[in-house]
RNA sequence: GUCCCCAUCGUCUAGCCGGCCUAGGACACCGCCCUUUCACGGCGGCAACAGGGGUUCGAAUCCCCUUGGGGACGCCA
């Protein structure tokens, strides 16, 4: 029998790097054994749902680059399988309607927390006789077995087992006709030939309940494997005030999917103490037998880290797009200035991020407002503007513009001067980059073009005779 | 409250079918080196088996309890 997995989130939110990681997970299972990746939206909650949600998870799973074989399908497609479902399981005596108002179980509810009971339904309904109350529109309820327990084979959580007499007669359909949560996701895990759901810890409740409405349906449960959920550093479930959790955000402050996706697999799982894997990498060494079983906290260091080695391992033109983006939110058009290429390659090792390429970049495509206050106050100073004077002289009559001759008239300015290099190339570097880091001098110069190399450093001299950082 | 799950450095983890562990790697952090700045890189350091009982010649590894954390308990998914 050929795998089958599926990524089910509901479309009310953003792709949510926990909501990523399953999908990743549940891609992985299926790659790995040549199976099939099923993407279902999961939108029976049409308050909730909205269509810029759904566009929002395609969008991020394309940019993470987990395409799937079937689907999306979405539930709110398939309202009348549920129905003709929901009819047959009344027709069986399989499920049965209930009348009760939400406040009677609301009481019932309060009542029973207050005796430190667990709060379930207590069947009223179930063995109620007599003709149906006036003008009450019922919901549907599954009858759960009262007796027994349901045990599940976890792949990472190993045998879990559950007694009926814990569970209640849960509601598959509202008052209004439509199908509820646990009982869509069963129709569609058996319609849709599930082999295997992979899915957040916070579902193993769940899982019970649906083994039992798929055994009322006659089918064979799928094989669950239920991953631990992804904690935010004060050890609470991830969520928005941990800072970023969509997909989307990481793309815009400027990370790579190859980092966010080698830093999520590497969140529960791990093969021996190797640290960086491709997709492909993933695809062959994965499997959810191997997921650890302990919640784990998500920690935006580490994802730089990765983030920063695939920046400084990818080529150039890999980067391109990306940082391209980047600029453009700055407003910057790339073909202003120097070759993107050769930027690249002069700052990838001094970037975690894209975005942080793209700020320390700038200034090779447009001049800047200020200088960082400082390095101005270490370097701008009237020491400065000897070395600075003389480089703009020399700069200005340097027969070729490259970086060799930069450096080596540069290092000609300083022995003239009796300076160490540093006290001509940090002037320098704050006159043409506005800050004290950049890539070396001379190919800094190199790039920026001699005319706008001396106009810089002409600006500065004017700063610094105005006393402008008095 | 009830039920379910979990428990190795600050974090992710290796180890987990017991001895090879004076517990390994990575991130972060701290030093040193390289150096025209910032990075990169190199070298070194700090730092953990939650506690208590068992089982055993021997336990991070198996069992139990305690504690702590997470999850579920909805006409949300």
């Amino acid at each position: 029998m050929t795998i089958r997995t599926r990524f089910a989130p509901s479309p009310t939110g953003y792709l949510h790097v926990g909501g990523a990681r399953t999908a990743l997970f549940s891609y992985l299972h299926a790659r790995r054994h040549g199976g099939t990746f099923v993407l279902r939206i999961e939108d029976t909650d049409l308050e909730r749902s909205s269509r810029e949600s759904v566009n929002a998870i395609l969008e991020g799973m394309a940019w993470l680059g987990l395409d799937y074989d079937e689907g999306p399908f979405a539930q709110s497609e398939r309202m009348d399988r549920y129905r003709e479902v929901i009819d047959r399981l009344l027709a069986e005596g399989k499920a049965y309607h209930c009348y009760c108002s939400k406040e009677r179980l609301e009481d019932l509810r309060a009542g029973q927390m207050a005796r430190k009971e667990k709060p379930r339904y207590d069947r009223l309904c179930r063995h109620r006789s007599g003709p149906p109350p006036e003008g009450v529109s019922p919901v549907v309820r599954f009858i759960n077995p009262a007796e027994g327990s349901v045990v599940v084979e976890d792949l990472v959580r190993g045998r879990v087992a559950f007694a009926n007499a814990e569970l209640d007669d849960l509601i598959i359909a509202r008052s209004d006709g439509s199908p509820t949560y646990n009982f869509t996701v069963v129709v569609d895990d058996y319609d849709m030939r599930i082999t295997h759901v992979i899915r957040g810890d916070d579902h193993l409740n769940n899982t019970p309940r649906q083994i039992n409405i798929l055994r009322a349906l006659g089918a064979e449960p799928p094989v669950y494997a239920h991953v631990p959920m992804i904690l935010g550093e004060d050890g609470k479930r991830l969520s928005k005030r941990h800072g970023a959790v969509s997909v989307t955000a990481y793309h815009d402050e400027g990370y790579l999917p190859e980092a966010l996706l080698n830093y999520l697999v590497r969140l529960g799982w791990s093969h021996g103490d190797r640290e960086i894997f491709t997709l492909g990498e993933m695809i062959e060494l994965f499997d959810v037998a191997n997921v650890n079983n302990s919640a784990a906290v998500f920690n935006p260091a580490k994802l730089q880290w990765l983030n920063q080695h695939y920046i400084k391992e990818s080529s150039a033109e890999r980067l391109l797009g990306p940082l391209g983006w980047q600029l453009g939110q700055l407003g910057i058009d790339p073909a202003t200035g120097p070759e993107l290429v050769r930027v690249i390659e002069l700052q990838r090792e001094r970037a975690k991020t894209l975005k942080e390429m793209a700020d320390i970049s700038a200034f090779f495509y447009c001049d800047f407002d200020d200088y960082e206050a400082a390095a101005a106050r270490k370097h701008l100073v009237d020491d400065a503007l000897a070395p600075l004077a003389r480089a703009r002289e020399v700069l200005a009559e340097l027969a070729a513009w490259e970086a060799e001759a930069i450096h080596a008239a540069l290092a000609e300015v300083a022995e003239e001067l009796g300076l160490k290099l540093g006290k001509v190339a940090q002037p320098l570097r704050v006159a043409v980059c506005g800050r004290a880091a950049s890539p070396g001098i001379d190919v800094t110069l190199e790039l920026l073009g001699r005319e706008t190399s001396v106009q810089r450093i002409d600006r500065a001299i004017r700063w610094i005779e105005s006393g402008d950082g008095e």
